[in-house]
DNA sequence: GTAAGCTGTGAATCCCGATTCATGCCCAGC
DNA sequence: GCTGGGCATGAATCGGGATTCACAGCTTAC
């Protein structure tokens, strides 16, 4: 039956998935994936032209889980919400997900890839940023927030985020899991950043 | 004569700087370094135990550089300098350094590299978030700045300038070098992201 | 002048994971 | 029950760059 197939594709889907959450992607080689979802090395070829092919599809699915959920969480904002609310919503979520998972947001943000799974990266970062970029400018519109040039902020606001939050100057590195106190403390450089009251 | 060595060592060095600079660490496989220093590939291995370790060497070398010349640059205004403004010195230099070499940049900052050089690098950017970090810590002390988890700020500020200028967000990759605009905005981020009046 | 010890050479070798492919297995259709 | 086609196998192959090493040339010491 061709549900086979569709089994074995997202086993070896999914055993991708586990393997670079826990061990990045130098520990998901095609022998380990393979390994993993119970197949010979040989058959990942049967469903995916090559390894980069499979991590594209991981790496998509990914982040598009990420997207909607940070999308969800600017959404679920009554209507009254200020802009400046919508970006702490926006990038809490980004911070609280992150520190979930430091793996996984490390594979995302910061761990060297092949260049087409690099190019997912970019766009999704490219997207990440555009939401905080429309955040801004709708801030401003509304005078809540003062003139800046809103496509440097928002990409500052990424990087910075993410260097705080997975790089390996991020306090979590040092020390202990305060996991609350550092989204309180981004929050607030978040705040100031952009240049709230 | 020794002096003989000396030249191939150091020109082994400045031949694996140069290829960085032009095209990155892909460029510069033992093969092209040897090229450009016209020398044979073995070579290489009669100055430096291996590849990743001449690498060390031109990394750590132009790190300094670059350090020395934010530290220059913090030193250089008058003893009554605020704070902020050696803030923004440091951020400054760095920025517009950042923008005149950016290839350079881009290798020292975000560019995949072998673990031992990734070493470096991460000693280098905390480094440099020290640096920020005591600026912060002393601008507080003197009542300028508010209160403020300065490890955290001077790491959002070390990955925010990055991904701001060497990033694949940077705007610069999208448009135009209206560097002194991108630096101008950049140091309005700085300053309200650490809390100046 | 010659031996000892450098430095330089570059083709051969190693390394290691991705990728291929000849072969075997299973099941549907007849 | 036989057969055809698709899926699975995994050992063999490939690829590309780092690394080695047997050999050669030059310099210096005595």
């Amino acid at each position: 039956m061709g549900t086979v197939a569709t089994g074995t594709r997202e086993r070896l889907l999914s055993a991708a998935r586990d393997l670079i959450e826990e061990g990045g992607y130098g520990a998901a080689s095609v022998l380990a994936i393979a390994e993993r979802a119970g197949v010979a090395a040989g058959t990942l070829y049967r469903h995916f032209a090559s390894k980069e092919e499979l991590f594209v599809e991981v790496f998509r699915s990914v982040c598009e889980r990420e997207e909607s959920a940070m999308r969800a969480a600017a959404a679920a904002l009554p209507e009254s919400a200020t802009a400046q609310q919508r970006l702490q919503a926006v990038l809490g979520t980004f911070a609280r997900r992150a520190l979930r998972n430091p793996r996984l947001a490390w594979a995302l943000i910061a761990e060297p890839v092949d260049p087409r799974v690099d190019a997912e990266r970019i766009a999704y970062r490219a997207r990440y940023a555009e939401l905080i970029a429309a955040g801004l400018a709708a801030g401003i519109a509304a005078g809540e927030l003062p003139e800046q040039n809103v496509d440097l902020t928002a990409a500052a606001l990424v990087g910075g985020c993410g260097e705080a939050l997975v790089g390996p100057l991020s306090p979590l590195a040092a020390d202990g899991p305060d996991a609350d106190e550092i989204v309180a403390a981004l929050r607030t450089f978040v705040g100031r950043a952009v240049g709230a009251p």
